[in-house]
Parts: C-alpha cells; structure tokens; sequence
DNA sequence: TCAAAAGTGTTCGATATACACCCATGC
DNA sequence: GCATGGGTGTATATCGAACACTTTTGA
C-alpha cells in the first residue's frame, strides 16, 4: 500500500437559496449541540454506492421533502486544512467518527421557495434560512463556498433564466419578480424595462387573479409555465 | 469505523485542448502496456497534502513542462460504477495498487499550443493530440468527461475571451483566429465582421512581420497583449 | 385627499448580422 | 495570367438603457 496517496472520505454540501421577497437567504442547519452556535451548510458524507449528484439530492430531501430538486454542482473544495481547525475536528468526532484527518468537498447550488415548510423535526436541532449578508461566522470553509456561490448561481441565471421561478410562490406579481433579479443582481433595474422583459418571456403568463386588501393599487398575479418554457428553450 | 460511508482515492484528470490550425484536439496518453492500445485522458491521483487544484497543476508540469497553465476545474465524476470494468480495474491495480474498488474524480480543462514539445520520454509511453471527431474509445468515462469539456470550453471562453490565445502561437494570422473561434463554436463565422471584432480587442496588437513564401498575399501577424488585456478587463 | 405601489412608450446608442469585391503573391 | 487566400465598408435589425407620468386602492 502507497502510503502517498489520499484515502479519504468525501461529503457534499449544498448551498440552498432562498428569497424573501427582500433579498437572498441561505438555508443553514444545525445538527448538534457540540458548537452549539455553530450553523452551518447543510451536507452529508457520501455512501459507499452513492454518485455525489444523488447524495446531495438526499440531502435536499431530508431538508425539504422534496424528491428532486434543481441543484448544480459547482466546484470540488479539497484543501488540505480544509478540517484540520480543532473545533471541525471535533465536530467530525461527533458527528461521524473519529481520525478523519482530510475531508473533500463537493459544493452544490440548489433554489428553494422560502416558505416551505422544512423537515424540522427528524434530522436538524436548527434549520435557519440567514441572509445573505448577515451570514455568521461557519466552520470548515463554508464561508468560502458560500462567497463561490453567489458567482455560480448568477452564471446558472444566465445559462437558464427560468430556473428564478424556484425562489417565487407559484403565484407571484411582476413586483416580486423585479425584486428578485434585483436581489440576484445586486443592482437597481429599470421597472419599465423589466416589463418588457418579462413579456417577451412566454412561459411568464397572466392569470385573472389580482392581488386583494392591498392599500394601493392591487397587482395583477402572473404564474410560471413549464410546458411554455421547454418549447420555448427547444426553439433556441 | 462505520463503513457505510465511502473512503476512498480521488483524482484529478485533465482535458488539454489544442489547435492544430483546423480544428480542436484533445491530449491523450499511455502510461503502460496493460492495455496497450488504450489512449486516456492525462490524469493522477492525488497526494495527501495535495489540493486537487495543485494535483491537475501537476499533472500538467509533468506533461508540458510548464509550471503554471490556465486550468479550470469543472465537474466531479463520481459514480459508482465509473472505475468497475474489469480492464479499468485491471489498469488501476498494475498503474497504482490492487482492491482500488472506486474512484472519484475531479476534471479539469486546461488550453496548450500544440506545436509544444512535450516530456514525452519521461513519465508517459506515448502522447497524442487528438482530433475531436477522432476520440478513441477511452477507459473509465474519459469519454463523458470530453464530452462534457466541451461545453465547458464554450462557456470558458465567454467568460474570459483572451484565454484562446493559449490555444495559437505567440505571433499568428486574424486568419488562424478565425479559424479557431469557427471550430470552437463549430459555426462558420463571417470574415469581414469578425476583422471588426478583432480590431474592437485592444489587446490584439498588430506586428509589423508579415508571412513569407506564401504563393498569395501575405498575411499580417498580430500578437496577444497580456498587459493590454489586463487593463481592458479592470475596465469592464 | 393622500400615500403607496402598479402599470405603461419612446428614443437613442451599441452591438450583431448580412452581404461582394479588389489586392498581393507565387507559380 | 491565374489560382489562392488576404483584406476591406455599408446598411439593417436587434437589444439594452435612459427616462416620467397616470392609475388604482385602502386608510
């Protein structure tokens, strides 16, 4: 046995994102009480007969109950003193075993409507959606990866607008939408011009529906339309 | 030790792209005479105190001798079954040790002239660049992985346009540009409008050589202006 | 009637596309 | 002189950016 070469395990951990008609949270947990304050992504090291795409979709399904959700991978993290702070070490001792001297990562995006209602209970003392900008202090390099994923999750945007509609209820006002890319952005955009832009999107339609008890004028609901999208996505 | 959980190698493998004034190659290598006919993706294991960004670096000064090439990591291949056939097993256990039951890994994408010499005597049995539409049958799923590279290499280059000149000598012709770009978008791309894109590059520079012994008009050389390309992209 | 957010068009500049002919060179 | 590839300009369409006022509703 060559002594040189990395025999490791391997986790992935998923950056969910959330949007609160404000700006982006991200979806943290906590899964014990060894740092009790320590919230962190969620993530798990993958099984023997486990592809990494599949572990983290069994992370995601743990968290939200949902079978498949949107994620892409994006990017392995696999410094060497990526676990070696003494308090990651001793989280791995509890959590998974001891003697895990080096851990690789594997980093996923993910979206996720904000109000749904989160599997609590079963596997999380804590689940915290935190935005963006008041993300604490997290163990391993979470911070890292967290700050790689606002880069990704802008190109996946723009490889694939549609997928936006994830972080909107499924009814939604063209004012959410305008928020959302602003949040997404990070940057004032033109309302006028942002109607054109959704009207030329045909899987962006028009429901009867109107908002209610608003104290101003009520905006009109609009729903996201798969079946439009994908002949529209087969048409480019 | 719970043992649901994977432990095991990780490696890195490198897809390198060259341009042969035609069309893309990709870099392929023997390393052994286990199989003796089988080209592979140049790649490694990892080392223990090894990043996996270090790793691909590595293999990469060990096939061109330069210390520091372009390189991207984009996907981690990671499915059970991906090291399983009994020829890769086979490979695995002769290249690097027996009962190596799965391995992940991580690839990369990386650009090199194709006219550089190579250390070929020193860690490889045989190199060969390899046409696009020539790719042998591979071990392991090299296949996918090229497969997969090469739409990574589109969105790589609309992310940093001046990477291509890694793939074309350091004086060159708008005319092996053009015929670059049209084999990387696999389009034919019109000759007057893009002269107008090359002269909107301020860090496409034109040199005062011209060809020689051509048997029609002589083509002008240009050149790739790092520094120029430095301050155009902080403008941006 | 006031506050608060919804909704709506036009103009301008930049960028991408389509398209055809003359020039320089070696043989 | 001819075959081969090099080099050039103009017109049109498309897209994104800038910009301000009227409408609807509840309090």
């Amino acid at each position: 046995m060559k002594n040189q070469f990395i025999h490791t395990y391997v986790s992935v951990d998923c950056v969910v994102f959330g949007f609160d008609d404000e700006q982006l949270n991200i979806l943290l947990v906590r899964k014990n009480e060894v740092n009790a304050k320590d919230l962190k992504l969620p993530g798990s090291l993958i099984y023997n007969e486990e592809d990494v795409d599949d572990a983290a979709n069994r992370v995601l399904f743990e968290l939200t109950g949902i079978k498949k959700m949107s994620l892409r991978q994006f990017r392995c993290f696999a410094s060497p003193d990526r676990a070696s702070k003494p308090e990651d070490v001793k989280w791995l001792d509890k959590e998974y075993q001891p003697n895990i001297n080096r851990l690789i990562t594997v980093a996923y995006l993910s979206l996720c409507k904000i109000d749904r209602k989160l599997n609590n209970v079963s596997k999380y003392k804590q689940t915290k959606w935190c935005p963006l900008n008041e993300m604490p202090k997290m163990p391993f390099d979470h911070n890292k990866i967290v700050k790689k994923s606002l880069i990704e999750i802008r190109r996946w945007i723009e490889y694939d607008p549609s997928i936006v509609f994830e972080l909107l209820p499924n009814k939604f006002t063209i004012s959410q939408l305008h928020r959302l890319y602003e949040a997404i952005y990070d940057k004032q955009i033109d309302i006028r011009n942002f109607h054109k832009k959704v009207a030329a999107m045909p899987y962006v339609v028009q429901l009867d529906e109107k908002q209610k008890n608003v104290s101003h004028r009520a905006a009109r609901y609009y729903k996201f339309d798969k079946k439009a999208r994908n002949k529209f996505k087969a048409n480019i």
